[in-house]
DNA sequence: CCAACTGTATTATAAGTATTGATACACTTA
DNA sequence: TAAGTGTATCAATACTTATAATACAGTTGG
């Protein structure tokens, strides 16, 4: 369900969280259903819990879940959440555009590469 | 010249090799032009001379400047790392890509909205 | 009831990276 | 020759990440 890279330069913790971003807002994950529990998740990619804690404890406060005391963390109803993703993404696609203006990339190029990659299904 | 973020989660060197970057390859610093000295940037900057160091070495090592011992830094002529950083830039795209599509941002809302910012000029 | 799950909080420690500070040395140039 | 340049090195500090070891409280199925 969920593999980590070593070779990220992100911190083990933010790559956990924006794995389960994406199960959520991609309806892998619908509301109410549990996520792995703090240990048994830890235990599967032989981490420390504390480390999925951190993960968890950011899914919460981002709106994304839910915790139960005792029960476990659940998928929120929380639709705020993922529009504040949306937001974000686009706030990156503008980066990448400026970006893309200094390096000398077309707006041809660019939005030709961008059709020609952006089809359903390769994720 | 060059203006540091301190809110930026990446490396200050890092923001200095981008910016170097950014100016070479839109022609701000021609080839064979100068670059600042080590010790008269990280005055300007209010940073010290060994970020600068690090910083330049890493532009020397991925090909944008040649260095001259006594005499200073200058933009080099070398094509090959224009290209490079381009391969990177679409490998970027190619990631938010994906990103967009588990965040399910359409096809459509992308491409209206990168052919909506794409221009010259607003950099 | 209780054992075995859950979440949560705390403290300590280790490791890696970024940055600063202080030198030192070699080269170039006015 | 003085003042600029690059370059190398070492130490110290601060911050972040991740681990480790507990402890405590709530939930639940047998």
């Amino acid at each position: 369900m969920i593999i980590l890279d070593y070779q990220d330069r992100r911190p083990i913790y933010e790559q956990i969280v924006e794995k389960f971003q994406a199960l959520i807002l991609n309806g892998a994950l619908p509301p109410d259903s549990q996520l792995p529990s703090v240990r048994r998740l830890a235990m599967d990619l032989s981490i420390n819990p504390n480390t999925i804690q951190r993960a968890y404890a950011q899914l919460e406060q981002e709106g994304f879940v839910y915790p139960v005391k005792g029960r476990g963390n659940f998928v929120s109803h929380d639709m705020e959440a993922a529009s504040r993703k949306r937001e974000m993404f686009f706030q990156e696609l503008l980066d990448l555009i400026k970006k893309g203006r200094t390096y000398g990339v077309s707006r041809e190029e660019f939005l030709r590469f961008a059709d020609d990659h952006y089809r359903e299904g390769a994720i």
